[in-house]
DNA sequence: CTGTTAGCGCATTCAC
DNA sequence: GTGAATGCGCTAACAG
């Protein structure tokens, strides 16, 4: 690969000049430029990229943490931000955090190792303090998911308490009083909050929580089936399930199919995200809408304007989920 | 943060030799080594790794074109060589193709520029002749969705057309003629491949194709239901739909739904990929498995040992998929 | 408008 | 074992 160094030779100019007409940093002469310019498609010259961050103490690349790579969640946020960052030539380096401290703390100081000029962080194990820490030593992040009071202008909020509201509300909305619930992780604070937004519609509507319909999952689509076929099995009184996620709604569906039951004839459904399949489950799933991909958009925007100066509209205030309202719910039947 | 000389000046040694401990790269006496430690530490030292890799001229990271980010099949591929990798400290900086040329180029320009040791990559765009010139070129990477007969050791080949050919076989094996089939897009190898084990598998039964029955898609769900909607309509006739990945294939069960027929008994269904949701859909969908994470782990695995100098199992071989029996396929009934 | 010079933070000879 | 010196490829003052 050729260097600034041989292009100068070729055109007979100045490193200096070369390094100008690249970066477009200062006024160079027309006919120096052309010449500059052959030399470097001559030569099939490309900056290197490395160099370039280290002499300007600068990457263009903003780091993005995530849980997992697979799964549609993350997918779209990443997706999301990518497109903002490519329109402004900025890259995105992506590392993963396993959902576990270590992981995550990792995947922060790798990125920082790299020089991010920027971090996105979507962590579900590393605590507050640290957080609040690593803004104080003036690292440049936005969280993703989770909001801290010490540091607001750090987060982009989601208000997943109104979505665990609404999401039970809707059932209750419809007649239903015997509601099971399937979590997520419950250290993972959208889990908590999601949660606690069920206890808030039923406490509301003056149902009493009954700890036994509450069952503990983790996100994934095996723990929706196993869940709710424990569920159906020891409380056959109840008449409908809200799911922390889709794909354990998805679970739960399969497990309310296998004993003979209609959704939502006998047993109503409602999950919580919106990704992109539930529209086309059978039923189709009623569901919490959670942006994920406008999340990625802002995060990215966020980026733009507070660490590269663009000028972007940005608000961290807490965005709302919203009921998508398709055919997994109906009234409870007399049984 | 602090730099490497800083740690030298308080330990109280020369550059060289920090350097020396922090790599490992010859003997320093334990005396010395453990000052370097407490200084390193006591600074909360941590190597720039930008300047190792301009130094060393290698980066430990792995570039990996993916055409998009969100969607479960990049995302298990990705997961997949993510977690080989990261057991070797060896970084992926993923870049998006979006299955067009120049963005295709792109992604492979900057990924050679930030001088990326190797490369796995995802293509759909770009064509043999340019990926021939690449390894010419003595770039280090290794093709995960197709095979290129003049480079062999640089693919990693997924029989498609068996794929293709297996999947339409089982619905012949189950009694079916009419079967429509909804493509991916034909300009991308995979789509024209397994279209081509379409044909096979007819042909070998001595089923004559008819091309009005099959329908050009996209491999996104929505296409599928438009699709199936239309196969539905105009040719009454048909008993199963084979459909080139199962996103399509949950679109064509809505548009079977709509119309009031059942699956399986009125229309079988078959997709292609086995993505995870698959298990989860209604009726659990029959389809092919198509080894995706275990894709990503190989192409992992090649790098670290044809890059990386690691000791490792590599097989370049082509990969079959195979069938995955669930409950969206039954004989034919009359009509 | 253009050239010279001095680093960026580190790895790597080559001496001692 | 350890230190001094050189350079990776480029940017950024500073002159002129």
């Amino acid at each position: 690969m050729a260097t600034i160094k041989e292009v100068s030779e070729l055109a007979e100019v100045s490193l200096a000049t070369v390094s100008r007409v690249i970066n477009n940093t200062a006024q160079v002469k027309p006919h120096t430029r052309i010449r500059v310019e052959e030399a470097m498609k001559k030569l099939g010259y490309r900056p290197n990229f490395i160099a370039q961050s280290l002499a300007s103490n600068k990457s263009n690349t903003v780091g993005y943490v995530v849980p997992e790579l697979h799964g549609s969640f993350f997918g779209s946020m990443l997706s999301g931000s990518e497109h903002i960052l490519r329109k402004s030539s900025k890259h995105l380096f992506i590392s993963a955090g396993h959902s576990n401290q270590q992981d995550e703390i990792n995947a922060i100081d790798s990125l920082r190792d790299r020089r991010c000029d920027a971090l996105i962080l979507h962590l579900e194990a590393i605590e507050d303090d640290y957080l609040i820490e690593l803004a104080k030593s003036g690292v440049k992040f936005i969280l993703v998911n989770r909001h801290i009071d010490a540091i607001p202008q750090h987060c982009i909020g989601i208000n997943n308490v109104h979505g665990g509201y609404i999401a039970t509300k809707a059932l209750i909305d419809q007649g239903h009083t015997n509601i099971g619930y399937i979590s997520g992780s419950l250290w993972k604070v959208d889990a908590e909050e999601r949660l606690q937004g069920h206890k808030k519609a039923l406490q509301e509507a003056g149902i009493p929580f009954n700890a036994d319909w509450l069952k503990e999952g983790d996100f994934q689509a095996a723990s929706g089936y196993e869940l709710a076929s424990i569920l159906l099995d020891n409380h056959p009184t109840l008449t409908a399930l809200a799911c922390a996620n889709d794909e354990m709604a998805y679970g739960a569906c399969n497990a309310i199919r296998e004993r003979g039951l209609s959704i939502p004839e006998d047993i109503s459904v409602i999950g919580f995200d919106d990704i992109e399949f539930s529209a086309f489950t059978y039923p189709r799933l009623t569901t919490i809408h959670y942006p994920t991909r406008e999340i990625g958009e802002m995060a990215a925007r966020w980026v733009l304007k507070n660490v590269y100066g663009q000028n972007h509209e940005v608000s961290t205030e807490i965005v709302s989920p919203y009921l998508v309202k398709r055919d997994s719910i109906a009234s409870p039947t007399e049984k």
